[in-house]
RNA sequence: GACCCCAUCGUCUAGAGGCCUAGGACACCACCCUUUCAAGGUGGGAACACGGGUUCGAACCCCGUUGGGGUCGCCA
């Protein structure tokens, strides 16, 4: 049988990086067997579901590149079909009207607590024959076996088993008639065919109770992986306030799609020594049965490694235009006609030195700007006298080199340290002030690879900028 | 509190009774390379939560303890 996931996000809030993690073994186990991966919009809670959430949802997905099967199936617009089966449900004897008031509801809840166990429903409705009070609009319960247990075999947990007794009847179909979540997500899985649910562990005890609705409506039980939350760095479970993140801040943070999905996938599962794996590995080697049984926490510093090999990875075109757009959204930033150009053909250079698409935007400043370029505290302090009067001897050098390409430019300056008067002088020596001079930094990518990129003009106007007396400060 | 789940370096993990004096990755430290910073290379410190069993033999199996986590809604 063909293998059907889905992701049942409801839609109060953004993709938070754990639905993220959900949503991609889904994926992945879908594509590993060649099967089908579901969406579906868990919006049966009307006041609590926003369209801009489902948008967020679907953006998030897609710049992750986890695309669905068919169009995402909104769970509201199938209300029907789950009054239906509740009323088949309780023409079966399956489910019961349940009349009690949210007050008798608070007193059971009470009770409860005052006696140290778990709030359940007392079924007092369940077997009453009594004439139900005037004006009160029930709601359908489930007659959820009382005795005997429940067992799930979970492709994650292994064998779970629960006394029936534990459970309660739930109720299925509120008082307006609309489905609880219990039901609408029984319903949805069967009719939409799906076979392996694939959720946060945080589910696993909804399990039991889905599954007996499965065995009362006669349906097949679909195969179940309830895998572990993630963890923030701290231990404590990834909330909202507490570093679970949209997928979109990560984004916004300047990670790879790519590096998200690989950090993800090794967030609970392994195969072996792997760390780098591609998509095609990861579809390849997907496993339900690999997924580890304990919480992980999220490490931002693994991620920004994984994001940096990806980044050296990526393509220059693919990159710059990353860059662009970040160096657009940045009113401060004068950028000249050749920024592309420049960036482009620097990108090589830049790429290998930056963490995130911050760092590589930062980086690339220099290539995007003008002359003359902000000079920071440590490049000012490498431009000394002595720094400056290098520089002012290289410039007629520079002025002469043909061509201007960086193994010239750098035979000719080498020659030109060691020609030194008073003895050769370090490479070095002369090389961190061109630097300084022409990145504004005492890091950047090779310089005379930085010097070829700028061009003769722009490099000799950089180096006079910082050389002349009236060079301006920042 | 009740029920359920979990437990290998700081973190993510490999490990499915002997291959483990426990492997990899990130992070950290040192060295090499080097025009800077990265990258890369080499080396280093760093873990089987604890206590009982079972077994010739346990990180792996069983029990308990401790510590984490999840669930207990007419939310999903």
């Amino acid at each position: 049988m063909a293998v059907v996931t889905r992701f049942a996000p409801s839609p109060t809030g953004y993709l938070h990086i754990g639905g993220a993690r959900t949503a991609l073994f889904n994926w992945l186990y879908a594509r590993h067997h060649q099967g089908r991966f579901l969406l579906r919009i868990e919006d049966t809670d009307r006041a609590r579901s926003s369209a801009d959430a489902v948008a967020a949802i679907l953006d998030g997905l897609t710049w992750l590149s986890l695309d669905w099967d068919g169009e995402a199936v909104s769970q509201a617009s199938r209300a029907p079909r789950h009054a239906e089966v509740a009323r088949q449900l309780l023409a079966d004897g399956n489910a019961y009207l349940c009349y009690a008031s949210s007050d008798e509801l608070a007193e059971m809840r009470a009770l409860a607590k005052a006696e140290g166990r778990p709030m359940r429903y007392d079924g007092r409705w369940r077997d009453c024959t009594d004439a139900p009070p005037p004006g009160v609009q029930p709601v359908v319960r489930f007659r959820a076996p009382r005795s005997g247990e429940t067992k799930i075999a979970d492709h994650v947990q292994g064998e779970v088993v629960v006394k029936n007794e534990m459970l309660d009847d739930m109720v299925l179909l509120r008082a307006d008639g609309t489905p609880t979540y219990m039901l609408a997500v029984v319903v949805d899985d069967h009719d939409m065919g799906v076979t392996h649910v694939v959720r946060g562990d945080d589910h696993l005890t909804n399990a039991f109770r889905q599954y007996q609705l499965y065995q009362a409506m006669g349906w097949p039980v679909p195969e179940f992986a309830h895998i572990p939350l993630i963890h923030g760095p701290d231990g404590a479970k990834l909330s909202k306030r507490h570093g679970a993140l949209a997928v979109q801040a990560y984004r916004d943070m300047g990670f790879l799609p790519e590096a998200v999905n690989n950090y993800l996938l090794r967030l609970g599962w392994g195969h072996g020594d792997e760390e780098i794996i591609s998509q095609k590995d990861a579809i390849a080697w997907f496993d339900l049965d690999a997924i580890g049984r304990a919480a992980a926490r999220f490490d931002l510093t693994k991620l920004t490694s994984l994001n940096a090999h990806y980044l050296r990875e990526a393509d220059d075109a693919r990159l710059t235009d990353l860059v662009l757009a970040r160096l657009a959204a940045d009113a401060n930033a004068r950028l000249a006609d050749t920024a592309r150009d420049r960036i482009m053909r620097g990108m090589s250079g830049l790429k290998q030195r930056a963490r995130t698409l911050v760092d590589l935007t930062a980086n690339a400043m220099f290539y995007a700007v003008e002359a003359p370029v902000a000079l920071a505290p440590k490049a000012m302090e490498a431009l000394n006298e002595t720094a400056k009067s290098h520089l002012a001897a290289l410039r007629p050098l520079l002025e002469a080199v043909e061509p201007w390409r960086a193994d010239a430019l750098e035979t000719a300056v080498r020659a030109h340290a060691a020609e030194a008067p008073g003895g050769d002088v370090p490479l070095r020596a002369i090389a961190q002030p061109l630097r300084a001079a022409l990145t504004g930094a005492t890091a950047s990518p090779p310089v005379f690879e930085v010097m070829e990129i700028l061009g003769r003009a722009e490099t000799l106007k950089r180096i006079d900028d910082v050389t002349t007396e009236d060079a301006p400060q920042h």
